[in-house]
DNA sequence: CACATAAAATGACCGACAGTCAGTGTATTT
DNA sequence: AAATACACTGACTGTCGGTCATTTTATGTG
């Protein structure tokens, strides 16, 4: 009988549409401004029934955040498909998180913001549900890491990269340069055009072309 | 008659004991988890008169936001007496952030988790006390990074940095760079030590030498 | 000292919001 | 038709930031 699992699905159907209802609201008001019932409202469901479906606000927030980090796999396995020198794997690596922050603005803002959330769930007990997402996301950055460590690996190999780098302490500075680097862009993007006169993309260009003076042999 | 300076001073000191409270509760319970309630029973008042003398639970917070801005500007400051070069001054700026950071951590995470901070400010209407307080930040901000500025021009001029960088972008990369690196330390902590098994001070250590690579000439 | 006045401090109270739960409605099974 | 399982609801609770009428304390005056 099928009837399990046409509720199955339509169950999964109504959980994404909660997180649809759920993006619109936290893209414009911010997960702190952002209530409840605004959610509710938009997915036209009572509260309740959210918490049917979610545990938390916060793990609401936090299905949007892998729907962030689906989006970004996706770019960086686009980019890694054609054969490349470490450093150029490197390069695009780079422009991969690029791209993902001009292209979807939003998920980068929230995963910004989440990043920074005061999260304790490693000291909490019993926060089953909470340490699977938080695994995912941890384990999503490691993907990306180990990805980045092995390119640096192989630039040295090939002579593209130079022999006096460390491949894992390298790989870490450029995890939280690129990181600071977007932050920066983001969140100060005013600033810089008033007070400095350039742009997001032309700092993030410029960083490109000193990232690569730098990794050079 | 010297009662309403008397006044002022008790003012200013009933003040300051206030935020020393609120640094004891805000750095053991962070800013979410920390009520109002607690800074004062801390500080062994009621909460009313807590708001005779701050805003909002935000002021407050920022009350110890500017603190360590101050305690920050002392350390660049004995940092830049010496007569340096242009790379000199930059690693001094650099090496300068990273002492502060590991003297401290508490109001260096304070002022990252500001940063994030859902603020509004510049939007809103008749902010004019949380207003002063977001000049005064950025105020401090842009006098450090015009510093930087301004001794990478003096490096492209007495030789010590590469004359193909832009002083303004190459800046701006900097602040970004270091902001991401401190963020990287500081949160991923455990991270870096369990799967990667280095210390935030190695990996700080590394990005000044990798910094001095990308801006030797 | 007694009394008036100003300054400082209080805590009961309010509105907003995350999260809960007893109860209602609807589809499926027997 | 009755029983059962499932989905949903919205009034209610506890917590917390912020307010304000009232009380307490300090200063000034006759």
């Amino acid at each position: 009988m099928g009837i399990a699992e046409r509720r199955e699905r339509e169950k999964e159907q109504r959980k994404q549409a909660i997180i649809d209802a759920a993006e619109k609201v936290f893209f414009s008001k911010g997960f702190e401004n952002a209530t409840v019932d605004d959610i509710a409202n938009e997915a036209e469901f009572s509260k309740g029934t959210l918490y049917l479906y979610f545990k938390s606000k916060e793990e609401i927030y936090l299905a949007i955040i892998l729907r962030g980090m689906k989006l970004m796999g996706e770019i960086f396995e686009a980019r890694l498909k054609k054969s490349l020198t470490g450093l150029e794997t490197v390069r695009e690596l780079g422009r991969g998180y690029m791209e993902f922050y001009f292209k979807y603005p939003e998920y980068m803002n929230a995963m910004m913001y989440y990043e920074n959330m005061e999260i304790l769930l490693e000291n909490e007990k019993g926060y089953a549900d909470c340490d699977d997402f938080y695994t995912k996301t941890t384990g999503e950055t490691f993907k990306s890491l180990d990805i980045l460590v092995e390119s640096i690996e192989r630039g040295i190999k090939d002579g593209s990269v130079s022999k006096e780098l460390d491949p894992v302490k390298t790989a870490i500075i450029l995890w939280g340069e690129i990181t600071g680097m977007l932050m920066v862009a983001s969140m100060k993007k005013s600033i810089l055009e008033k007070k400095f006169n350039v742009t997001a993309e032309e700092i993030l260009e410029e960083y490109l072309k000193y990232t690569a003076r730098a990794l050079a042999p």
